[in-house]
Parts: C-alpha cells; sequence; structure tokens
DNA sequence: CCTACTAAG
DNA sequence: CTTATTAGG
C-alpha cells in the first residue's frame, strides 16, 4: 500500500505556526509533496525541516521567500532529481523528484499567472516546457520498470466541476481555455497521464482544493481544484481512495490548500 | 487647568488594534500629542483619524509608513504649523505645533540615531537647526503673550537617572555625551526651557517613558526616560502633577512607548 | 486576506 | 521583537 499526500502549505513556517506539525503527526501517509515552503532548510527549525521518522528533501527558489518545494518519505529515496531541465525554471522551486521502489514521486509548483501579464508568460513558458517532460519521464521510468506520479499545486482548474464559479472566470488566469486545453493534453493519451482524484469521483463537483483567504471564499466554499494527483495510467488504476481534508474552520486551517491524500493498491 | 499626554504610538493603525481607543476614551487630557503614527490620514478609519469629541491635525512623513506626528485637542487650534523650517526636515513627519489660549503646543519626534552612522548625522543635523528654533520660538511666544510646550519623543535620555543602564549605554545613540550636552543647552537660560517631569520628580530614576520590544526590557524595567514635556519656565511653574502609563501587562501594551501625562494649573 | 521580504526602530 | 513597506499569491 502506498499513501501519498500533497500539499501547499503557503509558507512552512506560517504552517507550522498554525498546526502543520500535529496534523503532520497524524498523518498515515507514506509520503507527503509540500509546495510553496517558501523558505531555505537552515530558516526552518530541526523539527520542521526534517520531523522525526521522516526523510525531507527540498528544492528552494533562488529568491528568498518565495516558491519551494519539498518531499518527506518515510523511506530515503533511491534518487532525488531537482529541477526538469529547463533552465528557466531550474532554481525556481517549482519542480522535485524522487525514486521510491516502483514510483517516481514529484512535487511540483505550476507558476501563477494573471491573465495579459508577463506572470502569464512566464506560467506559459512552463507549462511548454513541461509537457514533453512529461512525456520523457514516462518513457523513462516506464524503461526502468517505475510508475510516475506528479503531485502538486499545478494551478489550473481542469472543467466547470473543478471550481465554484466557472462561468465568473473563465478570463481568469487558472480557467484560461489554453491552460485547460493544455492539462488536457497532459491527460490525452500521447503524453498519458492521469487526473486520479477525478478518476475516483468523476461525477461530483470538486473536490475544491484551494480557497483564497480574501473575502469569505473558504465558509462560502468558494473553491478550486488546483492541486492534483497526476499518474501513469497503471498507477492511477491501483488508486483505491482519495481525500481531500477541508479543515472545518480557522484554527484547524493552516493553509489555504487543503491535504490531497490518494491510497494506492500494491502492484501486482 | 489643562492636562496634556504625550505618546509615541509605534503606529497608530497598530496601538488602534491593541487597545488605543479605549485608552484615549478613559483620557481627562485636553490635547494628546502623537509621535510615529506611520499612517496617511486616508488609511486611518474615521473613529481613529478624528476620534467623537477630538480635533486632529496630522503631519504625516513624505515616505510612507515613516515617522509622522499629530495632535488632538477639545478645542479647534487658533492656529496650526507643520516643521519648524528646517528644509530637510519639512517632510519627514518630525514637527507639528498649534496654539491654544495662552500656549503654543508642539508634537516633535525627534530622529533616531545609530552611533557612528548615517543615521546619527541626520539626528545631530536635526538637533543643530531645531535648538536656534526652540530659543526663536520662545520669544515669538512670549512677545505673543504665549508660553510654549513641546511634548514628544526626544530620543535623548538626559542624565543617568534617565535610564537603567547607563553605564553600559555610554556609547549607544540617545545617551551620546553630545546629545546629553544638547539636551542640557536646551534646559540653559539661552534656550530656556524646562524639563517638566524631572522638575515634579528630580530624585527618582525615570520615570522611565520607553521599554525596547527586543528581549525582555519591559518585563525587567529596562527602560528609558525619551518622552518628554519641555515648556517654558511660566508653563513648568504651573506644572501640578505629572504621571507616565507604564502599562501593567502585555494586553493593555499597545505601544513601546508609555503616555506621559502632566496637569498644568491655569495661569493667574 | 495572507506570507514572505526589507527598512526602521 | 515590532511596526511599517513591497511583491506575490
Amino acid at each position: 500500500m502506498l499513501t501519498v499526500t500533497s500539499v501547499n502549505v503557503n509558507g512552512l513556517r506560517a504552517a507550522a505556526r498554525k498546526g502543520y506539525l500535529p496534523w503532520l503527526a497524524g498523518s498515515a501517509a507514506d509520503a507527503v509533496c509540500l509546495q510553496e515552503v517558501r523558505a531555505e532548510e537552515d530558516q526552518l527549525p530541526d523539527e520542521v525541516r526534517a520531523p522525526a521518522g521522516w526523510h525531507a528533501v527540498y528544492a528552494p527558489a533562488a529568491a528568498r521567500g518565495r516558491a519551494g518545494v519539498a518531499l518527506l518519505t518515510r523511506q530515503e529515496p533511491e534518487a532525488v532529481r531537482v529541477g526538469f531541465g529547463e533552465p528557466e525554471f531550474e532554481s525556481s522551486g517549482r519542480y522535485l523528484e524522487a525514486d521510491l521502489p516502483g514510483v517516481t514521486l514529484a512535487s511540483l509548483y505550476l507558476p501563477s499567472g494573471q491573465a495579459g501579464t508577463p506572470k502569464q508568460d512566464e506560467k506559459e513558458r512552463f507549462m511548454a516546457a513541461f509537457l514533453p517532460y512529461l512525456t520523457a519521464l514516462r518513457h523513462r521510468a516506464a524503461a526502468a520498470g517505475r510508475e510516475v506520479l506528479i503531485c502538486g499545486d499545478w494551478n489550473i482548474a481542469h472543467q466547470e466541476a473543478d471550481l465554484r464559479n466557472w462561468r465568473a472566470n473563465r478570463t481568469s488566469s487558472g480557467f484560461l481555455p489554453e491552460e485547460r486545453a493544455w492539462l488536457t493534453r497532459v491527460l490525452a493519451p500521447a503524453c498519458g497521464y492521469a487526473d486520479v482524484v477525478r478518476g475516483l469521483h468523476p461525477d461530483q463537483d470538486g473536490p475544491y482544493t484551494w480557497w483564497s483567504y480574501r473575502g469569505r471564499a473558504f465558509d462560502n466554499d468558494t473553491g478550486w481544484r488546483i492541486d492534483y494527483h497526476i499518474a501513469t495510467p497503471g498507477l492511477a488504476a491501483r488508486a483505491l481512495k482519495a481525500e481531500v481534508e477541508r479543515a472545518p474552520s480557522h484554527p484547524e486551517r493552516w493553509s489555504d490548500h487543503a491535504p490531497v491524500t490518494v491510497t494506492y493498491a500494491p502492484a501486482i
């Protein structure tokens, strides 16, 4: 059995002040993918950086306090790689992968954009470079007998069911037609991945994974599903159960994103 | 009777979040001199900017979020003037004066320095320009039949009794020999002012008016007396009572400085 | 609204 | 340690 959680922590130091460690202590996951760590390892207290019982690897951004991804695993990874080969994003704290027995697991924090601004151009450059990497990764992993699981904040809601107000957001970054089409390509046979949580829950709205801190988005459940488990079909077929931990209210809420946990059956 | 309070609020917006307004509502002062407002008037909610029953005038710094002095008076001032004529400091949010019946009242926030740095040079330029202004102000006010009261954060402890650790601070900005000598000149006959609170309490340590937020300065009473009522002798002679409101503990403490209140008897 | 940064105190 | 700023989300 393999249980993997993905969560954008929106600043690991802030999350640690608000309840991240008790949450982690109660986790039954074998691996946790973190995004928006927003800290260097030496800015983190030891018990946050590498909690007892976990192996931790970090890929911080060159810009202090920005982005940053990490992987926590109960077993030490066989190999760890930072970045996906595109020079612009090698030190951007957005991609980290590790080889675990039978699975290459990645933590991804795709750039957020803003329509009509250079931020959107950067997001689209990332997407353009990342898609061929995903294809290559699938082939490489298959040759090594591994499945692939890319967990993280993809910053795109795929379909109308993936956000509360899809009509109002057709021109918002995160639900632009070109972004949705790109995610469709990731999930098409040529690239060859599957949206694990949607596969388990094909007919429901959401489950949303992010609610803006602005306004009353969380209380009104005005959310977006932008955090995904994106897996090769062989692994996706083994998904038994998915859970999005929408915290009930503020004291328990230590990020604007909710942890997304999937349990995968062992390979036969 | 004239009761005047001086207090460095260390950010009026933060102070308002922590209890400034209830404190003001309980005040029996006729005038309150504020320093380190650190906001423009349009950044303040109405009830903070001009609380009911008060006339408020502000002199913000040109640099957003820095310095800024204000005067609250129960009666509308006869005249209000910003700055003291030195171009470098006209828009620095450090000096504001108002004519009240029989008294010119000023709110002063003298720059803080750091020994051996350009900040100290700036502080000393301010001091050099302000001393002749004080002399001129006294003469001008006398000719108009007014006393003068300069309240505020002078950022200088005058004597050994005015700070807890005077020996350790002989090379610290705020207790440098040249700063102490400058304050002595303000209080000498040629300039002609009096230190009202020291006049009422000649033989005690302090009363301190500021405790650093760093370390346990407040709990240990490691304070400095740097907030003063500096008055012309005729007004100083009318001082009946001085109080420094050292808040007992954190929930009641809405600034790192304590309000300094003096009640002056009516002119005969 | 929230988390970082940096400057200032 | 605390207040602001700014950029980013």
